[in-house]
Formats: C-alpha cells, sequence, structure tokens
DNA sequence: AGTAATCCCGACAGATTAAGTCGGAATTCG
DNA sequence: CGAATTCCGACTTAATCTGTCGGGATTACT
C-alpha cells in the first residue's frame, strides 16, 4: 500500500511554491535544481496541479508557475487527487461503491469486503480534510519545534468548511 | 494511490475462514470456486498469512488452511501488513523515517513532506486496530443490519460518525 | 525586431512491479 | 498404493511508473 513518487515530487513541487507565496511566478527550472529533481519530470506533474487549479502559470520569459491561492486556502487532499486521482484505497471503493455492485453480492466476500476498503479511504481523506498546504511550508526546523502542537492539537480533524469553495474539491 | 489486488484477494479469503472457523481445515480449492479467484494465485497469498501465523495449514489429503485463532482475535491492520507488507504510504514514511533521514534535512521540502505521510499512515493504522477480521466475516445481508452497531461499538477508529459513507468521491 | 527564457505537449524508452501460470516435490489420509 | 492437498520456485505477461527528448508557443527585455 503506497502513493507512488509522483505523490511525493508533487507535494514537494508544492511546498516550494507555497515558500515563494506572494513573490511572483517562479520557475521550474529553479525548483528543479532546489529539490534535486528532474525538471521534464516536474513538468509533467505541475501540469495535473495546474488543471486542477491549483497553480498558474505564466508563460514568457521571466514566468513561472506560482500557487493559485494562499497555501492555507489550498486543502493537500486536493493537491493528492490531483496528482494521484481520487483517494481509493481500491478500485472498488469510488463514488459508486455502495450500490452499484449490488448485484454481484452473492456468497462471496466481495461487497463485504468493500466495507474495509470504504473505511480506510474515508479515515484518509478526513485526515487530508484537516491539512492545508500551510501546514508543510514552514522549514523542517520550524515545524520539529511545533510538531508536538501540530500532531496532538489537531487529534480528529473537525472538517473545517466555510472558506472558498474548491474548484479541484469537485 | 491503493492497495493491491493482493490485498483484495487476501482479505476474502480470510473472511472466507473466518465464517468456516471451527469448522476444521478447507482446501484452497473449495475457497477458490466459492469467491471465484484464481487458486494458484491463491496459494501465493496464503503464504504470506500463514508466514504471519493467521492461518494454520494441514498437509495431505483433507488437509487445508484454518485460522489460528477465532476471527475476533484476529486485527485487519494485521491481515493487510502480512499481505502488502508495512503500512507506509511512502517509502520514507515506516518507523525509522523519523530519524534516519535527519543528514538530508537540507533546504528541500523532503522531510516536511514526510511529515504528510506519518499522519496518513497514522490515520490508516488506527482505523485498521479498530477493526477484527469478526467484522468483516457476517454475511452481506447481515452486515447491512448490525452495521451500526459493528461501528459505534468500537470507538478506536477516529472516522467520522455513523453516516453512511461520503459518496461524493472520497 | 531579435533573442533568450519559459511554459506547453505529445511521443517514446526503460525499469520496475504486479498478476497470474506452471510443473512438480512433499505430505498425509484412506 | 493412490488421491488430495499443501508447498515452492521459476517463469511469463501485462501494466504502470519514471524519466527523456524534441520541438513549438508565448512573453519580456533590449
Amino acid at each position: 500500500m503506497s502513493f507512488s513518487t509522483k505523490g511525493e515530487y508533487g507535494v514537494r513541487l508544492m511546498v516550494q511554491l507555497g515558500r515563494r507565496f506572494g513573490q511572483g511566478p517562479s520557475s521550474l527550472a529553479e525548483i528543479a535544481i532546489e529539490e534535486d529533481l528532474p525538471r521534464p519530470y516536474l513538468e509533467q506533474l505541475v501540469m495535473s496541479l495546474r488543471d486542477a487549479g491549483l497553480v498558474i502559470s505564466t508563460r514568457g520569459s521571466h514566468g513561472g508557475y506560482e500557487l493559485a491561492r494562499a497555501p492555507e486556502e489550498i486543502p493537500m487532499i486536493a493537491v493528492l487527487r490531483a496528482l494521484e486521482g481520487p483517494i481509493a484505497p481500491m478500485i472498488c471503493a469510488t463514488d459508486d461503491s455502495e450500490l452499484a455492485h449490488e448485484p454481484t453480492c452473492d456468497r462471496t466476500a466481495r461487497c463485504t469486503v468493500n466495507f474495509l476498503w470504504i473505511r480506510i479511504r474515508d479515515a484518509i481523506s478526513s485526515t487530508l480534510d484537516g491539512m492545508s498546504l500551510a501546514d508543510l511550508v514552514p522549514e523542517r526546523v520550524d515545524l520539529a519545534a511545533t510538531r508536538p502542537i501540530a500532531i496532538e492539537a489537531r487529534p480528529a480533524p473537525p472538517v473545517r468548511s466555510a472558506r472558498t469553495p474548491d474548484p479541484a474539491l469537485a
């Protein structure tokens, strides 16, 4: 069970953009060097982020990418969905799962097991719901200093809402 | 982000064994037919489960597999770990992750991002901690009838309440 | 206008892994 | 003995992920 490195690289890219938020567009080449990642590959990833409305691009000289909104307004679940697709621990644990497979619910354990995947999916979703990019933007040093608070003070993500409607959140 | 079908098949196998608990060993061929899964592949999977001490095997004629303990005593996290390896959403998010990579914590976002994987890993772990094989063993019909109880009776998972799983895509 | 920087995008290659198969050896029951 | 069954390693095939390449489009600056 794992995410792909696509997710890893993409999140690192977003963190870099988060650090530079408000400074105008940053070029991919710059970030690729800073993070020591292959630039051509980042080019692929950033397109998913752009299509999801999480970053905006500026073409031409002195162009680059920047966050579409402040890091606080970018839920991590949107980032990972853009990079990795829907959060589904198993193919059947997507939207339609609850009823779509009823007809095949004979004596096999298929649908029974589905219950498990849905629970896991919800656990991941609610964790991610409680995190925004801002939670990852500080440098490691800062993060380490506040970590006990960061972890304990946010036990069960209270699913904060009432913020600008998220276009990437479907 | 997903589990492999190895996990799916393996859990279904475990559910079948759970249904037959106390009836002596069941052959794989039998279960493969019931679940409509390739028997040779199940053979591979069940070895992981055996090595993990979750099932015991009886060789020879009239042999087969059976649960090593009652379904209530088999936490689902053990089943998935046996089938899929450690619950690590990213390679670095295993136990040692916290300190092993400190030296490489320069200005890149690598370790910062690690924080995210650890949160996700913990969310999955605590969900799975609250479930045993017994929660999946009843037939689908029975499960549906008793589900509210099955969920509430185990307070552990910090998953949001008994509401039916969010149909709005993870 | 020209040039350099940058995004944009499709196609491709290589590596890795997952999924599934096969054949046969070892073990046990009747 | 012979049938049923676990056990186990090797193999194949298919898919996916990771990463590369080449060039076109767009813009800022001089």
